[in-house]
DNA sequence: TCTAGAAATAGAATAATTCTAAATTGGTGG
DNA sequence: CCACCAATTTAGAATTATTCTATTTCTAGA
């Protein structure tokens, strides 16, 4: 795991939720010889080891994240990923489901303002369901 | 939009969560000429009219799900995803965030109770990290 | 009946991710 | 210092999910 670390430090010094190419994008700058095979495995084993999150959104290919305890604003039409900081839930959560648990994913799903501006724009034109 | 009202009542009254390759089986039994493309196209389109839920699981297709209201557990090793009935947080978090939102997905990832006993049978022959 | 628009079909194309096999690396004991 | 082993990386093929494009079919209204 030569790239290890340098991938664990780029993802928690990175707020951008990267996908697996742009983190072989950046670590070959570094490393011209690295190759996206390589990535995926670093991401996956740190991912499994439960160093780093692993973001699934519809539509779009996987992000990884930081553990640091935050959550997630997704825009439902542009696919905008924000970070947003609410107060942790886990020991609520684990009294309510009565076991212990390794986390959990908030994703809220709203439009964003933009998206919410053209929305209306084109509502104004045609009334669409 | 032929197939819409049957794909709609087909995940509501499941609970399995479907694949479109699921949704495209199913519906095959009572249309053998559906294709998978429209399956495809019927559940984007249930999606963007906001009738149905889509569930992204990092390494695992894309699942649909009803509306109603409900969590998920994810198991960390195996992807099994099974509902949990949590209570609505909508309010709270419209109140913390101060907009309305579409709606949250809560994903708590845990390690089921198989998982659970399989990883304490390798740790007591190999102490691994 | 004719026409237009919407949806479905067929199958190719794309993109993300995994897999396989071979080469490389780093560490260990002789 | 060398040989060996396991783990990791590399290269590139393969797989899988999903989307796209072009063509055909369907349906409702003129």
């Amino acid at each position: 795991m030569r790239y290890a670390e340098s991938i664990l430090e780029m993802i928690y010094k990175s707020d951008a939720h990267m996908t697996a190419e742009q983190v072989f994008l950046a670590l070959k700058q570094q490393y011209p010889s690295v190759v996206l095979a390589t990535v995926y495995n670093n991401l996956n084993s740190l991912y499994q080891q439960g160093k780093i999150r692993k973001i699934s959104l519809e539509g779009y290919p996987d992000r990884y994240d930081k553990l640091t305890r935050h959550d997630h604003l997704f825009c439902r039409r542009c696919g905008k990923l924000s970070d947003i900081y609410l107060s942790d839930i886990t020991g609520e959560l684990e009294r309510q489901i009565g076991f212990s648990i390794e986390g959990y994913d908030l994703k809220i799903q709203y439009f964003c303002p933009q998206c919410r501006a053209e929305q209306r724009e084109s509502n104004s034109v045609y009334e669409s369901e």
